[in-house]
DNA sequence: TGATTAATTTAACAATCATCTAATTAGACA
DNA sequence: TGTCTAATTAGATGATTGTTAAATTAATCA
């Protein structure tokens, strides 16, 4: 994850022809003409802008008779999607952050004053700090990947607190979860607001 | 369109001084000539990145006597970071409707006509369709799914222009928003009044 | 073979950009 | 007031970039 390489993703999707190219292809593979048509623009101007978005893996192609088609490299645009943030931020080792251990046994202390023997929530936490730690030690229970209900988020917040409104946006507010059309799924990790460096 | 966010987001982060900037500041706030120092370059290209940073809102700054420090925007840099992977993928499942150039041009003029180059807006337009227009690039600039307070929804509009009470009440008219519990919150783009076929 | 079609290369252009030096602004403080 | 100090501006320079028209390559097919 080096520098250079973060950089040369940003450029190649710093361009809205490029991006309208990207755009375009996600709705199946097109060839150098009809992309140029569609943008509004020559074939000399595709070819270059192909060239930048294959240097950075971002498309494929595969040759019929003379023609060529263009396809998204889906795998290379999403993983790289986030690796600014990770260069930036630094703190993730296959997706678990590096705590120091004073962080650890903070974090460790903080849960144990308000999470009960019960596993229940015994109320949210005013300061900024103690409820991002507690917050995510709630969201670290759900399953990546999965898409959940907004019935099935209340349901597992209550088996927490009662209050699952504030939780349930407190969750989106923070980054832990994301919502599209009534569906919430977790976050990266590394999308996460942080809270090691809050005083 | 967010198209040009999404660019313009990709531009700030497509330079290696300016990811080492941020790289820098996730580590704790930093003012300028210690970001020169660190970084081997003047003064002079600290400010002209920062403007740029600044511009795409990934840094914060705070002044102390004549010392300015810099700090992270985590918001807006954990959110954007996905921004260009939804563009493009979503046009495939959303079956959104695409506007011709014509359109776009249309539509950019209007916007050039009525947001100053600091990016604030001049005055509300009277005529119908130029209002949707100006109203849909405001409203294009919330996070979708996230809850607003009207304080925050003042806040955010009074960044543009003065009359907020005005401008709040059409976002619900046009139902770019809905609001709900003195919640409000980004209605999908589905809902929101169109513009395109009005004369 | 020659004709056709798609893609690439080349050369040129204007625009943008990163960086520097030097000059200027804006605050702080004595 | 005058002197620091930090930041910004102005102007210059060399590099990179997006785009095009024209020439060239590569593959197909009659």
């Amino acid at each position: 994850m080096q520098l250079d390489k973060v950089v040369a993703y940003h450029k190649a999707l710093a361009d809205p022809t490029r991006i309208k190219m990207l755009i375009l292809l996600a709705e199946g593979e097109l060839n150098g003409q009809a992309l140029a048509e569609k943008l509004h623009v020559t074939p000399a101007t595709i070819t270059h802008h192909a060239t930048k978005l294959r240097e950075a893996s971002l498309i494929n192609e595969r040759r019929d008779k003379n023609t060529i088609y263009f396809s998204l490299d889906n795998y290379f645009i999403k993983n790289n999607a986030l690796a600014a943030v990770r260069l930036i931020y630094r703190t993730v080792e296959g997706g678990q952050l590096v705590m120091d251990d004073n962080q650890k046994n903070m974090a460790a202390s903080i849960i144990r004053n308000f999470i009960g023997k019960d596993g229940r929530l015994k109320s949210i936490p005013a300061q900024l700090k103690k409820k991002l730690i507690v917050l995510e030690h709630l969201v670290s229970q759900l399953e990546p990947g999965r898409k959940y209900e907004e019935k099935e988020i209340n349901e597992f917040i209550k088996s927490f607190h009662e209050d699952f409104a504030t939780i349930r946006r407190e969750f989106i507010m923070h980054q832990f979860m994301s919502r599209e059309d009534q569906v919430y799924e977790l976050n990266p990790p590394e999308m996460w607001a942080r809270w090691e460096q809050l005083a």
